[in-house]
DNA sequence: CACTAAAATCTAAACGTTTACATTTTATAA
DNA sequence: TTATAAAATGTAAACGTTTAGATTTTAGTG
């Protein structure tokens, strides 16, 4: 087939220039009715597609997103991406998606990717908090919003959960039923959900007057496996805890394999508490109470604040803004009270 | 800031034309040592970052493919996600989502946004079967590879599940567990995998010459309501099934959740196979028995697919390529033997 | 040294749109 | 009817890269 009708094949047709068959498609007015009729027929006969292509050279601009995440397989990343393009949508904006599994350097070239390609804005929940590695996108005036972690070296409009206050309010309700030995599954320390949610727990604790236990304290990965291994090594421990908390979904999944695997009974030989509702805590037997928060909304937001970023001289420094969303325990049955 | 720098400002700085930094900056050799090394120490210097849409306007490609999917938060989608992405990077090229949230609307919407913008390559589980409203693409030249979803309307590559033989061990095993009574929840039956695994669902029962009765076929739409919904309805049944055979992963959750609602006891008072295995199906009490594909293996086929399509000489016709991985059984403990 | 062939490098058009400024057309008022 | 202002439309440069074909430089041979 012959090449692609472009916009002088549309001009030529309907007699006019090429600037008034832009005006008609950009719908920007200043073209007489019988003008724009004859214009839009051409359009119509010569099926004519507008080439974004040559208008983001022009325009310098791509309306485009880029969104970057750790892990697509973990469920909160999919209820955030359809916030986010939920809203995207609705904005005429394409989202462009990559995973970094957890790694820096894929996360950099990433970036490197997204930046040549002239994305408008990134969304992004970094695989280091760092973020030195995001330099290129500020040397390219690409507006960015943190979800889910911080970014410490550079000033990003974030998008957080409140939690340490979800975590200390998912150990304080063990406690309230009389757990005094609690074990705890954390995140990496140098992210922003790991260390705080272990705030959270130290802060209850200690608030009670519960000691903290170094055996208690278990490093996992975010990942099922790391839960599952973690949980395990539990059963070793000099002094048993009669109540887990888990800092994230995954090792959630993870620990309550192990539970099983070892036979021990969830909700009578061990409580749990896990951090972020997914769907598999209303199966568990018995269900999980679990800290929730609204992760559409979470995306929606990020967009928000990307899309007025992108709106925005790029030259004008405004405030950084953080948003902090305050998560919820949903109380379900895997808590026992302790008869201790 | 001042303007980024571009190709012509290296070109000035090394002292040499646009077309010799171009060489360098694609490898492409032909270029004297010392002429190469002060071309890189000027990109260095300038902080060069090379414009992908001028490249993409003068080469007409995007090094982008576009991904359209019904439902992000359906488990099955992000794992095919993770399959394509995986092969995608490694061929340096982009993945743009979108969901069509089962709507053929928003999907038309979202293939003229992917048209415009030059996309090289779509990955789609389509809205509508049909495909119609998939003609833009084939206007514009695009490849297309459809998976889990057949399109009626064009030949294009696709990669499904063996549905119905997939429907088939699942009901078979029902029945060898001495069931004579099982209802279907079954998928929409203008979409292959809901039609396919109603036909496997019926060949099982038929060939065991097995009676299929009206109330024990409930449509459903793939989504969690439905089979919630369905399932209290099977309640109000003359002839109560024994067994449930469950078309997908999200109906199964909701079909479990009706279950324990109504205080039917799984496994006992009434067995369940599920199509698709999830994480919830090992957290069910009793597991669940389910049909399991390899997700992540259908998305890196999807993509190897459309990578070769996009790498040929679009106007050259070749037969389209069908692809059917076997799902193969899990059997958990959500069926007991029947003692009628 | 001269000639020739090969290598290296350069020139400028092309890709398809947008838009600033120029030109033409139209409408209105005197 | 003429003059002027406003509206409509046109012209051509710009956006930043790639590359075909031209030109220059270099290497090798006689």
């Amino acid at each position: 087939m012959t090449n692609k009708p472009t916009i002088q094949d549309v001009a030529k047709k309907a007699n006019v220039s090429v600037a008034t068959v832009s005006r008609v498609i950009n719908e920007q007015g200043g073209v007489r009715k019988p003008t724009e009729e004859r214009i839009k027929q051409a359009i119509k006969e010569l099926r004519y597609v507008r080439n974004a292509v040559a208008r983001s050279m022009v325009r310098k601009e791509t309306k485009t997103i880029g969104v970057i995440i750790p892990d697509i397989c973990n469920p909160f990343f999919p209820e955030i991406i359809a916030g986010i393009e939920r809203k995207a949508i609705g904005a005429d904006y394409s989202t462009t998606l990559s995973s970094s599994n957890e790694s820096k350097k894929i996360e950099s070239k990433i970036i490197q990717s997204f930046v040549e390609r002239g994305i408008d804005g990134v969304i992004i929940t970094t695989a280091d908090e760092n973020g030195e590695h995001l330099q290129p996108l500020f040397d390219a005036n690409i507006p960015v919003v943190a979800v889910d972690r911080a970014i410490k070296h550079f000033d990003v409009d974030t998008v957080l959960t409140g939690n340490r206050e979800g975590a200390y309010e998912a150990v304080r309700h063990l406690i309230m039923q009389k757990h005094e030995k609690i074990a705890i599954i954390r995140g990496p320390q140098d992210t922003t959900p790991g260390l705080e949610r272990y705030k959270g727990y130290c802060q209850a604790m200690e608030e009670y007057g519960l000691p903290i236990k170094e055996e208690w304290i278990c490093d996992g990965d975010f990942m099922e496996d790391s839960g599952y291994e973690l949980t395990k090594k539990l059963s070793t421990c000099k002094e048993m805890p009669t109540a887990i908390f888990s800092s994230n979904n995954l090792m959630s999944i993870g620990a309550i394999k192990a539970l099983y695997d070892m036979s021990w009974v969830l909700g009578k030989e061990v409580s749990f508490v896990g951090f972020d509702d997914i769907d598999i805590a209303t199966f568990t037997n018995p269900p999980l109470t679990v800290v929730s928060r609204p992760m559409r909304n979470l995306g929606e937001l990020a967009f928000q604040l990307l899309f007025e970023r992108m709106k925005q001289d790029p030259l004008v420094k405004n405030q950084k803004r953080e948003f902090i969303v305050t998560p919820h325990l949903i109380v379900r049955q895997s808590c026992k009270r302790s008869v201790y």
